[in-house]
DNA sequence: AATTGTACCGGTAACGTTACCAGTACAATA
DNA sequence: TATTGTACTGGTAACGTTACCGGTACAATT
């Protein structure tokens, strides 16, 4: 690669110090404006791109954040990627982003590295096995917020969606359209998600008087697979169901999947209720029923979260909780709706 | 956020010069053992962390490379950006990457981003409707590798999928199972992968006897949208064709859908084959027969490339056509599969 | 005793940029 | 004429780091 144009270059072309060349390229008082044309006529002829990375050095701002999640390529997190992006570059930031395939070490690794970057701050989706690296960017005063999860025994700026409400959501649709034996899909529940919609699943159960029973509600790690094979477990076992809720539209696709090859009709026989309304739920067949959270506008608002900890514009420990929406597509509405139905 | 520690503090700390810092840190000769050891302990203690922009000011690297890709939230692109964020961390570079909508204004600008954020290099997969940018790259000597496409009017690294093969195995597997009026639903023809792909149809179609038949030959904008609205066109104006073949995973999606609602049968009926083979494509009912792209392998190949360019192991100008692979599923073996089926 | 070698350490410059200060030339005012 | 103001320009330092060079102290060799 040559050597970029510098001002230095220009300063030399145009005979005049390099600090002329500052003025006139940043729009700065006290120069000549013929001098500052011709300056700025140079500075096109030689191609010339401000180096940013000097900038940094100078005023200690990189105007880049630092992204880690777990996989960029899942398709909940690609669209708050995309979110960030959005967010990101409608203020002139860039943003660099690493993947922690949910293993604690690397995110700790990750932490290191974007401050060795000196990220201005650092948007982070934590695997919760661990924090001790959340504590670390509050101790070293590095800006950062929360995505997607909610931690309650430390105060720090948090984006998350309202999973309560999503997971009561979700089952009161269920008993509202007949179902009372409703199976529960979930994820470990030390993660704050799994546990907020396993609250929510409560809830609706309360309100409407049924009885919970944990034997109806399964843990367990993402992926279509583990899915796909505890539900067959489930059918072989014999337990009694007439529907399912599902930790994510993952969880439901493989659910679905098992009881499609065991010849039971969803939404007919079981209905199934997924979450997240990735893109492709509802192109599915039947078209997957889901909360819906509203992806790019998490990874936007995350974003903007982070910029207004970084312009001071508030100084407390920010909290925002996203909304969330039932989408009720074909997945869930079938023979039951009335009072005694029956798988 | 608080200044972080630097050299001077430690080197203050252990009452050595920074020089002596350096060295201790950096694993470099002509140092005490035991001083080292108390620096290296001192910047433990303090929790020192290496400002890596100073480095890129000084040595004029700065071991980030800028992705530049019209949709990193597109399943097909998420894939491929994980393939270089996991090739890049092997080799301790990080990754910078910007949207460009298939907006080339966008594209350019973000090229120009790029080279002021001093990337080392750049993985550009360009929206082919200019390619100005590519040769001010060229012009600029900044190393780059083209991903997912192929100029066949400028020599500049590429990393490219073979499609011509592709459209080919998709075309030749329903021929061979006995389909004979097969439509193309195809991408705009300036992009490479669209008018390789045709080559393939083409390609077939002669090997097979067929006459090609440009009537059954669609160009369109990507989208499930689109792909389904033009099948829902194509059925009304009763053209005749017993199979589609779909320049991506999601138009295949939306033909199935439109088809579906008409009552059609897939594969029984018509037998439909995609592109891509994103990850939904084997949940998909009926599970998608397609033609895989690995894309995280062409995503770390990207990188790769990338990096032998960097590290001046090769100066040509590199091509990587990468092997792409039919994967048959339940949509397109159906009835016809002998010698005289017809829808 | 003089020389050479070795082990260790520090001063300074440099990367590209802008802020700060200082300076010059000339015009306008007292 | 002397002073003040204005319009513009340049020199230098600084951000954090490492390479380069030069230095010192002591041991080993002649």
């Amino acid at each position: 690669m040559k050597k970029f144009v510098t001002i230095r270059d220009i300063a030399k072309e145009a005979g005049v110090s390099i600090n002329t060349v500052s003025r006139a390229l940043n729009d700065k008082p006290d120069i000549n404006i013929e001098t500052k044309r011709k300056i700025i006529e140079i500075a096109k002829k030689l191609g010339y791109i401000k180096d940013v990375t000097a900038l940094s050095l100078r005023y200690g701002l990189t105007k880049v954040i630092g992204v880690i999640l777990e996989d960029s390529s899942n398709p909940f997190f690609s669209e708050v990627l995309k979110g960030i992006e959005i967010g990101a570059k409608e203020r002139g930031f860039n943003v660099i982003f690493m993947n922690t395939e949910k293993d604690y070490s690397l995110e700790e690794e990750a932490v290191k590295t974007m401050i060795g970057r000196r990220v201005d701050g650092i948007i982070i989706s934590p695997t919760q096995e661990r924090s001790d690296d959340i504590k670390f960017l509050v101790e070293k005063d590095v800006p950062f917020v929360v995505l997607g999860v909610h931690f309650d025994d430390i105060d720090i700026p948090e984006v998350y969606t309202d999973d309560v409400k999503g997971g009561y959501l979700a089952v009161k649709h269920l008993i509202q359209t007949g179902r009372k034996k409703i199976l529960f899909l979930n994820g470990y529940l030390y993660k704050s998600v799994a546990k907020m919609r396993l609250e929510g699943y409560k809830k609706a159960f309360q309100e409407f008087g049924l009885k919970y029973d944990d034997e109806l509600v399964f843990e367990l790690e993402e992926g279509y697979e583990n899915a796909y094979s505890i539900m067959k477990e489930i059918l072989k076992k014999g337990i009694e169901f007439d529907s399912v809720f599902c930790f994510n539209d993952v969880f439901a696709f493989g659910v679905i999947g098992a009881l499609k090859e065991e010849g039971i009709n969803v939404p007919k026989d079981i209905a199934v209720v997924g979450y997240d309304d990735i893109s492709f739920s509802k192109f599915f067949t039947p078209s997957l029923t889901t909360v819906r959270i509203d992806k790019i506008s998490e990874g936007r608002q995350a974003f903007e979260m982070l910029h207004q900890i970084l312009t001071k514009k508030s100084r407390r420990n920010l909290k925002k909780v996203l909304d969330v929406e039932l989408v009720v597509r074909e997945s869930s509405v079938g023979e039951i709706t009335t009072d005694e139905g029956s798988v």
